[in-house]
RNA sequence: GGAGAGGUGGCCGAGCGGUCGAAGGCGGCCGCUUGCUAAGCGGCAGAGGGUUAACAGCCCUCCGAGGGUUCGAAUCCCUCCCUCUCCGCCA
């Protein structure tokens, strides 16, 4: 949620950032300025009735006790109350119309974010690693996981449908090398490692932006009310929701690793093959909660934090901030890492790391009581460090060998206890 | 799932339908006292909102959440959520 008050003292600055996402959306500022408006005419109404009921009921107790009689004041108190009620309700609803609308307003761009409309328009800030050179034409994932045994597609989709895929063998113990590799790494850095429920309330959705929205794209329990969540991103980052923490508690480091489930509504046709684009994949997650004043350098050590992980792995990425029109709902600035993919000749996106400012945290009511003694709303930021699945589909690309094996990274040979994985 | 108990300020814990945003204790902050520490004395401290230049003043709301009764509710009634105890079931 955006701050009404910066809505209401700087409305055209507001647009101006909004419009750089998407230039139908400043419509919804001048809707804001109107229920907002409507709201504190009402609520200034409301209150001076109250005050004046609490005045006279004081009164009536008062006379009781002398005895005296106050039926006119009682009468007089019961007109106000019916008053009350009829404003009450109107107050009711401008503020619930107000409350919908700000929860479908996307967080500003930080100014420092390139202005585009799509991915196209995303700018490269750094590569690294050299793509190999292959004697032979690379396979793809699919095919390699396919041959060695150890991704099973057809059966996946026999167990849940299509973007299921079992994994087995020694691409299983591969995906656990891998979350161990990265939770090992991330909490030597610091990060507190977290097993979160992976099932949560509507409102821990709304805390971090994936309700109302994005409704579709989330599993949902319907007899118990709860969502599957889409990323360890909603758990970790509500945890200190409705809660004033102390200046000294920041920066909070967490990290966890989570299956993540989305529908993925609306992505039919992209990324049919392979285990690039799954209902349910593994993640390893990593979140910040810090001080308002320092979110943006934590956001370059977040993004440092996660490249580690594909340095360690010897797998060629570069880094890309996001355009303002490819920026997330939640998000005020964005980083993707994307891992090279060689049969694609590509690459392909196997981190996100975004700083959201104060976005979530007043969804959330997460605060802090700085050294003034004000209570301020935290910074939140989170980053795949990294996307499981990915990292797996790409070690089996980048690593493949002419007769179908996978080369083990070395740093993750003592994990999987094994150098090579050969079909068979 | 069944039976019972309970949810009050950072923590503990009182609270008669009106004078309660709430006694008291602990903890916190600021003074004073004081070789140091400890203790003692005095004072200050909750959250959100409206008005406003204002983190001043005034006003409104908040005692798990939401409804209701009442001239008036932390106190009475209903629903929900959560916690604890016992029983049942269970990895």
């Amino acid at each position: 949620m955006i701050d009404i008050e910066l809505i209401r003292k700087k409305p055209e600055y507001v647009k101006e950032r909004l419009a750089t996402r998407d230039k139908s959306l400043t419509d919804l500022v001048d809707q804001v300025l109107d229920l907002d408006g409507r709201r504190r005419g009402i609520i200034a109404k409301v209150e001076s009735l109250r005050a004046e009921r609490n005045r006279k009921s004081k009164e009536i107790g008062k006379l009781r006790r002398e005895g005296k009689d106050t039926s006119a004041l009682e009468e007089e108190v019961r007109h106000i109350k019916e008053e009350i009620d009829r404003l009450e309700e109107d107050l009711r609803k401008v503020r619930e119309d107000l409350r919908k609308l700000m929860l479908r307003i996307p967080n500003l761009p930080h100014p420092s974010v390139p202005v585009g409309e799509d991915e196209t328009q995303n700018v490269e800030v750094r590569r690294w690693g050299e793509p190999k050179e292959f004697s032979f034409d690379p396979r793809p994932h699919w095919e390699i996981g396919e041959m060695l045994g150890i991704l099973d597609f057809e059966r996946g989709a026999t167990l849940a449908g299509s973007r299921f895929t079992v994994v087995k063998g020694l691409g299983a113990r591969l995906e656990r090398a891998l979350i161990n590799f990265m939770l090992d790494l991330h909490t030597e850095k610091g990060y507190r490692e977290v097993i979160p429920p992976h099932l949560v309330r509507p409102e821990i959705m709304e805390g971090t932006g994936q309700l109302p929205k994005f409704e579709e794209d989330l599993y949902r329990c319907d007899r118990d009310d709860l969502y599957l969540i889409p990323t360890a991103e909603v758990p970790l980052t509500n945890l200190f929701r409705d809660e004033i923490l102390r200046e000294e508690d920041l920066p909070i480091y967490l990290t966890a690793y989570t299956p993540c489930y989305r529908r993925e509504a609306g992505s039919h046709g992209k990324d049919v093959r392979g285990i690039i684009r799954q209902h349910q994949f593994n993640k390893v997650e990593l979140v910040k909660i810090v001080h308002p004043e320092r979110s943006y350098e934590e956001l370059e050590s977040l993004v440092r934090d996660a490249e580690e992980v594909l340095r360690l792995l010897g797998l060629p990425y570069r880094v890309v901030e996001l355009c303002t029109g490819d920026l997330g709902f939640s998000a005020s600035k964005t980083y993707d890492i994307e891992v090279w993919f060689p049969s694609q000749g590509r690459y392909r996106e196997v981190s996100s790391c975004s700083n959201c400012e104060d976005f979530q945290a007043r969804r959330m009511n997460t605060r802090f009581k700085d050294s003034s003694g004000r209570n301020r709303f935290v910074h939140t930021l989170n980053g795949s460090g990294l996307a499981v699945g990915r990292t797996l589909a790409a070690i089996l690309e980048n690593y493949q060998r002419e007769d179908g094996s996978v080369e083990v990274p070395e740093v993750l040979r003592d994990y999987v206890k094994a150098d090579i994985i050969s079909p068979g």
